[in-house]
DNA sequence: TTCGCTGCTGAGTAGTGGCT
DNA sequence: AGCCACTACTCAGCAGCGAA
């Protein structure tokens, strides 16, 4: 399709190409990633149409990715700094990639002696030798400007987190290497992998798309035509902190400039960032004051159904503002395990549509 | 409530065997 | 040999878990 085809309620769309391209956009393992929901939003937002879109908690980036390919004029927003690092990788760069031989110079010799993150997670996180190509990649990094800055640092970002066991970085050590690929890999060869997955994703939408970082209560207050919310969700019981997982993620974004390592802890994290959403007392008003804030544009809300509050919470709260409000159900393939006690389970993610 | 940790599910794919 | 349907097994991913 080609850029702004979304315009007219989205009749005559070509789903194939978008679906294409966003099954190529690089995949982080993180909490809650939209990537494999990715097709069913495209179908919703090809069918609201518009001509400007929010993505405010873009996270993986891919719903944003999403957004940019059905050729709305995105804005990304995320309260942490790497996704809003690869949403300026992938969403606002429209033309600039990293060349070989820029891949090359991060890959090869230092530039400076820095060590900070060989002596810092000495012993918590890859090998010496892989906390040693972290620091010299930096120092190139930190030479590098804009998008190709960031295709970088995306790049670097997405090796970490693939070579880390489990993708989550509240457990340290190499305790759970079986060696799979991604283990066995070196972060500098990650870095070439996942820096040309980068290259690969960067396209011109000719519509012009960003990345912010920020609270979404703190977004300048414009007149988007389609506003997608996917925000933390408030477990009854578990926490989801965010930080607790992908610390190393977010210091490595930022060379931890900025970044205060809680030097308590065993696993080094960075000290947790509050947001409403995340607690069962203040996350209902903070979904109050989010849809109030956007009232005015057609409203999309991923939601799964351990969070509090629960479905018909939300649909309240969404009707005191809009009135329309549509609950859609997405159901999963199934999907058959061959193990002896395989249980077949069912597993839907409603999506509330508020116009 | 905050801490670090891992068992289990299911997606992916190589393997198997019957059939044309 | 080539194709297809189905099986068996590996391994990536999980808005979670128990302990203090």
């Amino acid at each position: 399709m080609t850029a702004g085809a979304v315009h007219g309620a989205g009749h005559g769309v070509d789903l194939l190409p978008v679906v294409a391209r966003v099954a190529a956009f690089p995949r982080l393992r993180y909490m809650g990633s939209k990537h494999r929901l990715a097709p069913h939003l495209a179908a919703v937002f090809a069918e609201i149409g518009g001509r400007t879109a929010l993505d405010a908690f873009s996270g993986s980036g891919v719903v944003a990715y999403t957004l940019k390919a059905l050729g709305y004029q995105v804005t990304a927003n995320d309260f942490l700094c790497f996704p809003g690092v690869i949403a300026r990788a992938t969403v606002a760069n429209q033309s600039e990639t990293l060349t070989p031989e820029e891949i090359d110079r991060i890959c090869g010799p230092p530039a400076d002696d820095r060590d900070f993150i060989r002596r810092t997670f000495d012993g918590l996180y890859f090998t010496d030798h892989d906390r040693e190509f972290l620091d010299s990649a930096w120092s190139h990094i930190d030479r590098l400007h804009g998008a190709k800055r960031a295709l970088a640092i995306s790049a670097l970002v997405l090796a970490a987190a693939r070579k880390q066991p489990r993708g989550v970085f509240t457990v340290t050590g190499a305790r759970y290497d079986d060696g799979r690929r991604d283990l066995r890999l070196s972060l500098r060869d990650h870095f070439r992998e996942r820096a040309a997955e980068y290259n690969a994703a960067v396209f011109d939408s000719g519509r012009r798309c960003r990345s912010l970082t920020g609270d979404v209560f703190d977004l300048a207050a414009e007149p988007y035509d389609l506003v997608y919310l996917d925000p933390p969700y408030a477990p009854p019981r578990d926490d989801n902190c965010y930080i607790k997982r992908y610390h190393f993620l977010e210091g490595l974004a930022t060379y931890w400039r900025g970044q205060k390592i809680m030097e308590g802890t065993r696993t080094k994290k960075l000290e947790k960032r509050y947001t409403p959403f995340s607690y069962p007392r203040t996350a209902a008003d903070a979904l109050r004051r989010t849809f109030e804030k956007f009232r005015d544009s057609t409203i999309v809300l991923s939601y799964s159904s351990n969070a509090v509050p629960d479905a018909e919470t939300i649909a309240a709260l969404l009707r005191q503002v809009k009135s329309d409000v549509e609950v859609r159900t997405i159901d999963h393939r199934y999907s058959f395990g061959t193990h002896a006690n395989a249980a077949r389970r069912k597993v839907c993610e409603y999506l509330f549509i508020a116009r």
